[in-house]
DNA sequence: TAAGTCTATTGGTCTAGACAACTAGAATTT
DNA sequence: AAATTCTAGTTGTCTAGACCAATAGACTTA
């Protein structure tokens, strides 16, 4: 449970278990958590150690305090990593709908004018070029192509490429990304994709560009999708922090 | 300076004083604020109270800590009106385009069920509805139809209508839109919407949909926009703050 | 019945320390 | 001169309390 000898703080520890209540729904919305006396007798630790773990996650979005009657927790929504910016696996699934994706091609090449551009590296360096369909419920939702500077991702195997790869980059790589520009428009779906999306002719499509920052400021990747405009509504939240 | 005896908290009243000095110019970017124990020892307060003061104005962006070497003032964040949530006036400037508007009518009418729904009023209340070309260098660029409860802005003139309504609500009105909800999807033109776009039947256009919030949680407008693909690209950034 | 009062429980603020971990520069040793 | 060690100063973690403020329900009173 919480390991007090333990060179991780106990606070964190604390955090920890509690977010993963949440996260794996022992938790739910609305439910009150124990009070902080509560957790404080429990783990034999002081009611300011609990108040800092609880401090943390109330600050993520993780819970919400009401004095005189409890800590509750909190949607988790408001713990997206970046508003909007989400990845495919993700999106499907707070739809209701099951991701799933298949590898067009992966190949390495020299960067062309444009992708060297985008990713802000030398022309003829070395990239990834991704090229999947994206699928919801096995019905085709979306057609991408990604491409990636290799010098920052390594080598790029077909099994990572199966899968989410956001969180190939966060949890293997540790990579964080902290910044995204996007661009939409729509357009009419072009012949050559259309045998991808599995439309007629002349449907609607959904065209995003989105090029990913890390912290430091180097562009991660550059993602050309066509999204099916049937199937596929772009959602966003925007709001700006009080004060 | 600090008032022990003041209702409002200590930590409160000191996180305002640093604030203040920051805001002011006092501390300047990268500047290192005295030691933790300073401040409690010339306050007379407990450190950890300065510890908590410290942590919101980190929390908020104001400081930025380094173990072993003290705490630093940040970059004030920039106050964004809100990320991605521009009006047509101010976006189309941006754009290097000149932004006119072509009322088409404005209605006082009772709510719908999906009006009333997407304002939060009762169904019947009265509510605006404002229909406008909106055009760049004098060409069409989107179609607009926008709800408003009339409740929440009073009489809305004619003359008012044809200049941008954000500038309306924030300078005479005094509403500030703290949140936004944006839909976007692709789309291909209807009959009734070409000879307003000019566009040729088939066009592909970019339906967005979006419903502004004041600080206060309550609906302020609901928006349809009905953009022209072939003129317009809907550009947005993300990123989230430090962590 | 209705209004006011008490009480237990909750989170909010604050104290006065302790020791750990990290940084940077000074002092020492090699 | 270079490498190592020491030291002072910083933030980080943690304790064992204290009292305040808000809530909700039980209880008392008019």
């Amino acid at each position: 449970m919480i390991n007090k000898r333990s060179p991780i703080p106990i606070y964190y520890q604390l955090e920890e278990l509690i977010k993963d209540m949440i996260e794996k729904g022992t938790l739910k919305k609305g439910d009150m958590i124990p009070p902080e006396r509560e957790y404080a007798e429990k783990y034999e630790i002081s009611r300011m150690t609990v108040r800092q773990a609880l401090n943390n996650l109330v600050n993520d979005g993780y819970l919400s305090r009401v004095k005189g009657k409890g800590t509750f927790v909190e949607n988790r929504k408001i713990e997206q990593p970046l508003m909007g910016l989400t990845s495919f696996t993700e999106d499907m699934v707070s739809r209701g709908l099951e991701p799933r994706t298949k590898l067009l091609h992966l190949l390495k090449k020299e960067a062309s004018a444009s992708e060297s551009e985008k990713l802000k590296i030398k022309q003829g360096a070395p990239v990834y070029e991704v090229k999947r369909i994206r699928l919801a419920d096995d019905e085709p939702m979306a057609l991408e192509t990604m491409f990636l500077s290799a010098e920052l991702v390594g080598e790029l195997k077909e099994e990572v490429v199966n899968g989410s790869l956001y969180q190939y980059f966060e949890e293997s790589l540790g990579y964080s990304i902290v910044n995204a520009r996007q661009g939409l428009e729509a357009s009419i779906v072009r012949k050559s994709e259309r045998e991808y999306l599995n439309v007629p002719s002349g449907s609607p499509v959904l065209l995003i560009e989105r090029t990913s920052y890390l912290a430091d400021g180097k562009p991660l990747e550059f993602v050309k999708s066509i999204y099916r405009a049937d199937r596929y509504k772009f959602l966003i939240d925007m709001n700006r922090e009080g004060n």
